[in-house]
Order: structure tokens, then C-alpha cells, then sequence
DNA sequence: GGTGAAAAGTTCTACGC
DNA sequence: GCGTAGAACTTTTCACC
């Protein structure tokens, strides 16, 4: 269902969401009405599921960003589900397996608001928290 | 440097970052040419550091998606710094304080690969695996 | 910082192969 | 599936405010 060309498309995709079908089809020797034809297969299958941007919360004013992990209180599970994207902090959860059942990836100010940040989760379950340090980049070869 | 305007085309990218200009602009009431130059001004800033395509890795193949903790061996930090990113299951990695130095995320095809790919990464370190069940989406309102 | 206008480029649709 | 062609739209640049 999902062949080489298709592949070559989304690998053009991550390195930059918003090329033109014109250019990748430039670049992979395909017409601009395949190329479109093509993505909009992806999106329509759910292969491809959203266009992101990746910021630097640094420069934003996030001092610190962190992961977190949750082992949810007996009973909180449901609530913790659909409040946790509501904190503006957050910017991705994931129910995972093991001793914690929640990770979340968040943005902050600084100590204090991380602090604040965690007094909230404490009424949900006990937090770990990791602080992140950089992102490891990839060499654009 | 940033103000609310920029703030509203950076949360308009973040729920389509394939947006025009044009579109971005009849949302703000903004012309494209200055949403344009706006967006430029965060790119160049570094405040947007790229565009990025959110997949399905259910539909590529890979069934499972989990997070790896790995406490590096003494010596052995550098050479993961510059070979984590060379694995084609890893999609992001990061250094983290505490217990574990590495963070990455990683899609695999099923449990199989995932032993394999474990038995890559204790030549560095330690690695504790997360199983991602499922990503808690935000609720688009 | 913003607009508007013109040229270049892209997208979208329809149709043929 | 792919390509082409034309209309509609978007991007880009630039002169002007």
C-alpha cells in the first residue's frame, strides 16, 4: 500500500513539512500533481497525521524543558486523560507501560514554575521528573 | 522580540505547518506579505527551527514504539552522541539529567526488532524501555 | 511594521493515456 | 498511476506609507 516513492516523499516531508509538491516532485523526478496525489493518499490513509513545527522554547522563554513521568493514583486515570493537555505546559503526553503510566514532555519558565507545574500533577500521581538538557541533533547529510 | 502576533501565527503553525501565508493572514487579519516576513523573522531567530510531518508508524510497519532510558557506560558518552542519530529506528534523542543520560524515541517493528535493537544499544549502556501504548491527543476545540 | 500590486511559482481540477 | 494544461490561488519582491 505504501510503496518506495511514497517513502522517498515522506523522508523529503520530515526534513522540511512545508515544501511545495512542486519541489519534491523536482527532486524525485515526479510531476506535481503525482506528488500531491500521493500525499493526499498518505493523509487520507492516516499515515501522515498532522504538519508540525518544532520550536526552541528557549528562545520563547522556556528556561527548562523536561520529561515527566506519572504513576497515576488508583481512581485518577480517567481524569488525568483528558485534563492533561488542557496545562498549556504540556506539549505531548503518552500512556506507556511499566512502573509509570503517563509521559509528558513540557515546557517551563523556570525552576518555580516547574515547581508550581509539579504541585498540579501531585493531586493526579507521583511525578519523576528528567530534565532535558538538548536535543541530540541529526547531521543533514 | 515577540509579541502576540507572532505568538498567533506560531500557535496557527502548530496546528497546520503547512498553512499558507495567505490562510494564516484572513485568520489574523493580516496581510500574507507580512505574515511572510514574520514567519521569516522566527525562522531566522531560530525561534522556529523546522517544519516536521507527524507519522503513523502503525501504518509503516512498525508496530511498536517505546522510549529507551540509557545510563551510558563510563567512556562511552561520546560515541553515542554521535551514532544515536545513525540508527534509522531512533526519531529523536535527547541528553537528560539524573539516573539516565539518554532519552530517545524509537519505532520498531515488532518484538523481535526491539531485542535486536536493545542488544545494539547495551554496548554503551544501561537501557530501561518505556512501551508507548498510545499518544493522548489534544482535543482540537 | 504595515500594505498593495505585479511577476513567478504552486495548487487544484479535469481529462487523456 | 502518471502527465499536461489552464484557472485559481499563493508566494515573493518591491515601492510606498
Amino acid at each position: 500500500m505504501i510503496n518506495e516513492i511514497d517513502t522517498e516523499i515522506i523522508n523529503l516531508l520530515k526534513e522540511n513539512a512545508r515544501a511545495s509538491f512542486a519541489e519534491i516532485g523536482r527532486k524525485i523526478a515526479l510531476s506535481p500533481s503525482s506528488v500531491r496525489e500521493r500525499v493526499q493518499k498518505l493523509e487520507d490513509l492516516g499515515v501522515i497525521k498532522s504538519y508540525n513545527i518544532q520550536l526552541n522554547q528557549a528562545l520563547l522563554g522556556n528556561g527548562l524543558e523536561v520529561f515527566i513521568l506519572l504513576k497515576i493514583f488508583d481512581g485518577k486515570l480517567k481524569s488525568i486523560l483528558s485534563e492533561i493537555n488542557t496545562f498549556p505546559e504540556v506539549q505531548e503526553a503518552f500512556r506507556i507501560t511499566g512502573p509509570y503510566n503517563i509521559h509528558v514532555r513540557v515546557a517551563l519558565r523556570d525552576q518555580l514554575h516547574l515547581q508550581r507545574f509539579i504541585d498540579k500533577l501531585i493531586g493526579y500521581g507521583s511525578p519523576t521528573t528528567l530534565l532535558i538538557l538538548s536535543e541530540i541533533e541529526k547531521n543533514k547529510s
